[in-house]
DNA sequence: GGAAGATACTTAACATGTTAAGTGAATGCG
DNA sequence: CGCATTCACTTAACATGTTAAGTATCTTCC
């Protein structure tokens, strides 16, 4: 059997993490979570979102993201209303305090990713991240996560 | 702001999440996490390690393998013996019954690696490690894990 | 050789990942 | 219309990620 810490899922796992590894010390000062964060990105880059179409941005399952909400809807970085139209959505958005917070977190965030991309190389850089979007094509057309597969 | 469902973290954590996707299921039905096949993996191909080292080599942080082994260890996948010399080290090392049960999930385990890498392309494949351990090196080397400097 | 510091884990506490089940609200359709 | 089905979430339960604190053992150095 491969070794196994020369598997792709091994490789992509510490590439992350050597990523993330980055960011974390920064987003722990102000407060965020790796995936707080992703969803405060998320909410600002439009007016307001379902729960649902959030999850997929932001690419947190359903159960993580509610209870994500439900904290940061306490700390007042989020609103949520519920549609008129179908009360079983609701619309959720970024409040003032949360584009502040971001506004904080931005510059250092934005500057870890510049030095990122200064020892990696741009270029590569760029490469890399075709590389992986064609490995999630490669792989995502048959292996999707909800395929109407008779679950026998 | 870069549109942050193109950044690299989150370019990586898709790409893993797909390759992963393919592997769940099949270790699920043999009871397996994701960890505890690594668990499991890394101890196939030695003969006893301490703790700290399987944490290394399983990329796992301590706390989580700690838990991780105690379960195992109760299912009678693994064994320990504290050392004779070091009573602060425990040895750990994969049961018979461990053993067998990598033998029955190996299979299914390998032919999904086969399909991922027929998917992609072996040569393709082997360029996107390269580049992802070459990130690494280009990360590790300031920002490991407990470099000694100041906590302020 | 004995106290201070370092080491190898383990526990604790809280956040998220993951699957299954629950709840209330829309929809489809006879 | 009415009832079964689907849908959009939320809750529950258990496993892991992450940081801090705890415990026992070992090492160092006076």
């Amino acid at each position: 059997m491969r070794d196994f810490s020369r598997s792709l899922p091994m490789s992509l796992l510490r590439a992350r993490e050597a990523v993330m590894r980055q960011f974390r010390p920064s987003l722990r000062e102000h407060g965020l979570t790796e995936q707080q964060w992703r969803i405060l990105r998320a909410l600002a880059a439009i007016e307001a979102v379902e729960v649902t179409e959030l999850a997929r941005t932001a690419f947190l399952l359903g159960p993580s993201l509610s209870r994500i909400l439900r904290d940061l809807e306490a700390r007042n970085l989020i609103e949520r209303k519920t549609a008129k139209a179908d009360l079983r959505r609701s619309m959720v958005s970024i409040s003032e305090k949360g584009v502040k917070l971001m506004a904080s977190v931005a510059p250092s965030s934005e500057a870890i990713y510049s030095e990122i991309t200064r020892r990696y190389g741009a270029r590569k850089l760029a490469e890399l991240q075709d590389m992986l979007a064609e490995l999630e094509r490669s792989l995502g057309e048959l292996g999707a996560s909800d395929e109407a597969i008779a679950e026998e």
